[in-house]
DNA sequence: AGTGAAACCTTAATGGC
DNA sequence: GCCATTAAGGTTTCACT
């Protein structure tokens, strides 16, 4: 993992289509150097895969929100995935530090679609509370890497 | 937009490096089908783009932190976004609903860097305080779409 | 309008240097 | 890591529904 690596990383989460020749010309390689060196990254795990960027407004998931999980004491950071594991509008979550116990990030198509989804998170024997931040204005969009 | 752009949409966000009859395949169409429905897609905005999926701690990058900004009442939501913009640590910012302003996520190498990160943002005159939680275990991985 | 089939052209993938 | 060859996929055009 040396810095051409990390230039190929770059052009590849640029845009993903881009063919070996194209990111060799950015980073001064040949076209089968870079595969041979894309072909290791994947290997190793240190590119998981290649995906599309959506606009999610364009498929009608116009609104988003965060919410807090504050759970009984004995919660493991398990159960709490299996709980939100089945729920597509979960994007991502993730156990945290402070007062909260998770912190789930929520994309949905309008704002009672999220009251719904918070309410069946809250139905979870193990939630105690919840506390909801919706998002206003998207400032900088999630980017990769 | 229909059944079948979805579905198109799903085979790409899966893997966007599927050929274009792999995705005639699954969602029973031609190979030139598909290529026209994705540049039409990607014509219309719908996809905006084709990126790799990387694994942030191949890069170093094994801490990350959800840091919530409290501002003055004058502050703008353009204000807080220039002022974070050129922080490559923050990976996603936006304004919410509730006590805090706005609320971002950053990646970084380590707590420390985290921490770096902070003061930069808290040493801006409009941030009257914040509010951070370090990830300690990561449930879902943050999908697109 | 949108699709399916075939021709052409570009790119990926291999083996040798 | 680079160069050349072979195979595969992308791109365009045309006929059809």
């Amino acid at each position: 993992m040396d810095e051409l690596d990390r230039a190929i990383i770059g052009a590849l989460v640029e845009d993903a289509r881009s063919t070996y020749a194209e990111i060799g010309g950015q980073v001064g390689l040949s076209a089968p150097a870079v595969k041979r060196r894309v072909d290791r990254l994947v290997q190793t795990g240190a590119i998981t895969g290649f995906t599309a960027r959506v606009e999610p407004s364009a498929l009608g998931w116009t609104t988003e929100a965060y919410v807090e999980l504050f759970c009984q004491g004995k919660t493991s950071p398990s159960a709490i995935a299996l709980a939100v594991a089945g729920l597509p509008e979960v994007v991502s979550a993730c156990t945290v530090t402070g007062e909260a116990d998770a912190l789930l990030h929520i994309r949905a198509t309008d704002v009672r679609h999220v009251e719904q989804v918070i309410e069946r998170i809250a139905a979870e024997p193990f939630v105690v509370r919840t506390k909801s931040a919706i998002v206003l204005t998207r400032l900088i969009t999630p980017r990769p890497a």
